[in-house]
DNA sequence: CTATGGCACGGATT
DNA sequence: AATCCGTGCCATAG
């Protein structure tokens, strides 16, 4: 992606600053697609045969024993390991076993969801479409909903809506099924599609999510049932089908698990940039920070391409000069970031590490300018470091390496179970008293935007969901 | 009158 | 400098 061959020596500190930032906030596979452009362009740049440890296999840096390996037995078990290495299986895909899709094994899920939904059509899109979905795709908020509409779209493009609408529909049967709708309603309707092709739907179903659905989330069942002229229960039994089976929000909290809740469709991974696990996956054991590092073998730069510029013309000295100072400063960059992150990983994972053994609740409240103030760096290095990486934890949930820093995480999670376990509807004023005791102080404002955040209806809307039958 | 959501403000964070 | 987040105030629904 180097552009500009005619430029002054490249090797000026601010140059190489700049390359070590944008390296830094690359994820593992932006780093091994520049890598691969670097290797093909530039001679001066070679890969050669990695070091692996002959126990686990693993790429071991230039010198030194193997992280893992080497740990005595006695190892301090609040100490994690934390090292840069290359599981082959980053670049195989692991067990693939789906072979329907031969040109991408490996669908890589990135935090973008608009990539991520066009990866999917685009192959059965025409070439002319693509741009018109893409755009599409970059209209969407948070939950996956439409911000245009197809009228405004139509004009963009000087097409008719008639022409646009076939498109958004292809759309909306992608992995999160219902994006791209433009609201709850209009998602709800088209899992409910594709839900009948393999699962059998209550009769009508359909009818009240297209029309009842302001009375069914208000729980008025019983005025539904009139309408329909069908039973009250039969109504609340169809309740029960829909928030089990269909979600308003078709791309909110769809992150976390490493395969899709929907059958079907080939599962989806996504690549995590950083695998934390214990040793042996056993929680005795200390914990394990692997960062990604998506080259195979050594990068360095080629001793014969160097050696050799001495006999080479002087017209191409210069030539040669740029792409081994090139090389050289990718080479040390690459160094750098992978230094940076594990200096990152090791403070992060030893302040957050109960959220890491023991789930959200333990979140502790962290800012990326605490952590950069601990390591002496900018806090803008901090700032690359974290974005659009992800992590994969012991519990093999995939989450941005983001929410390491939220500050509202453990709270939420508290709320969610005082809700759980409450038993009687608590209002949010009453939700604040109970965190009052437990020494959080949050304005019951807070709670309220925190319990929505999490999806959990108001208390008036929520009375007894106990699975319980009353008697 | 109570519970809740919308809007907007100010301070913190990036 | 731009963005995010917690919060207060107010309107509205029940």
């Amino acid at each position: 992606m180097l552009q500009t061959h005619y430029q002054q020596p490249i090797a000026t500190p601010s140059a190489h600053l700049a390359t070590t930032m944008s390296l830094l906030s690359l994820t593992a596979d932006e780093l091994l697609e520049k890598v691969e452009s670097e290797l093909s362009s530039n001679p001066a740049l070679e890969l050669v045969e990695e070091r692996r440890c002959p126990n686990c296999k693993r790429l071991l840096p230039p010198s030194g024993p193997c992280p893992i390996c080497s740990q005595p037995t006695d190892y301090q078990s609040d100490q994690p390991i934390v090292f840069v290495s290359a599981p082959e299986d980053f670049y195989t895909g692991g067990s693939l076993e789906d072979e329907d899709r031969p040109d991408e094994p490996y669908v890589p899920m990135t935090l973008d969801l608009p990539t991520y939904v066009l990866k999917q059509v685009s192959a059965e899109l025409c070439p002319e479409e693509r741009p018109i979905a893409a755009y599409i795709l970059s209209h969407l908020d948070e939950d996956g909903f439409l911000t245009t509409t197809p009228l405004e779209i139509a004009r963009y493009y000087h097409k008719l809506p008639s022409q646009i609408t076939p498109i958004i529909e292809r759309l909306k049967h992608c992995d999160p099924i219902g994006v791209c709708s433009a609201d709850p309603r209009e998602a709800m309707l088209t899992q409910l599609e594709v839900l009948a092709e393999t699962h059998s739907v209550p009769k009508y179903t359909r009818e009240i999510v297209s029309r009842y659905l302001p009375q069914l989330s208000q729980r008025h069942y019983a005025e539904i049932a009139h309408n329909l002229g069908i039973a009250s229960s039969q109504v609340e039994q169809i309740a029960e089908f829909i928030s089990e089976n269909l979600n308003p929000f078709p791309a909110r909290a769809q992150w976390g698990d490493i395969h899709k809740p929907t059958n079907g469709n080939p599962e989806v991974y996504h690549r995590p940039d950083i695998l934390i696990y214990f040793l042996n996956d056993n929680p005795e054991n200390p914990l394990v920070v692997e960062i990604i590092h998506p080259i195979r073998g050594t990068l360095r730069v080629n001793p014969l391409f160097k050696a050799s510029l001495k006999q080479v013309e002087d017209e191409k000295q210069t030539e040669w000069k740029e792409d081994l100072e090139k090389a050289s400063l990718l080479v040390k960059c690459i160094q750098q970031r992978s230094n940076a992150l594990r200096l990152m990983l090791e403070k992060l994972v030893m302040l957050q590490k109960d959220y890491i053994v023991s789930g959200e609740k333990e979140m502790q409240p962290l800012t990326r300018a605490e952590i950069a103030k601990e390591l002496n760096v900018h806090e803008s290095t901090i700032s690359r470091a974290v974005s659009g990486k992800t992590v994969q934890l012991p519990n093999k949930r995939i989450v941005p390496l983001a929410i390491f820093f939220d500050r509202s995480l453990s709270q939420r999670t508290i709320i969610k179970e005082i809700i759980e376990a409450e038993k009687h509807p608590m209002s949010d004023s009453e939700i604040q008293e109970r965190l009052k005791k437990q020494g959080i102080h949050i304005a019951r404002r807070t709670v309220a935007k925190y319990r929505s955040m999490e999806g959990i209806l108001p208390a008036h809307l929520r009375q007894n969901n106990h699975r319980t039958v009353t008697g």
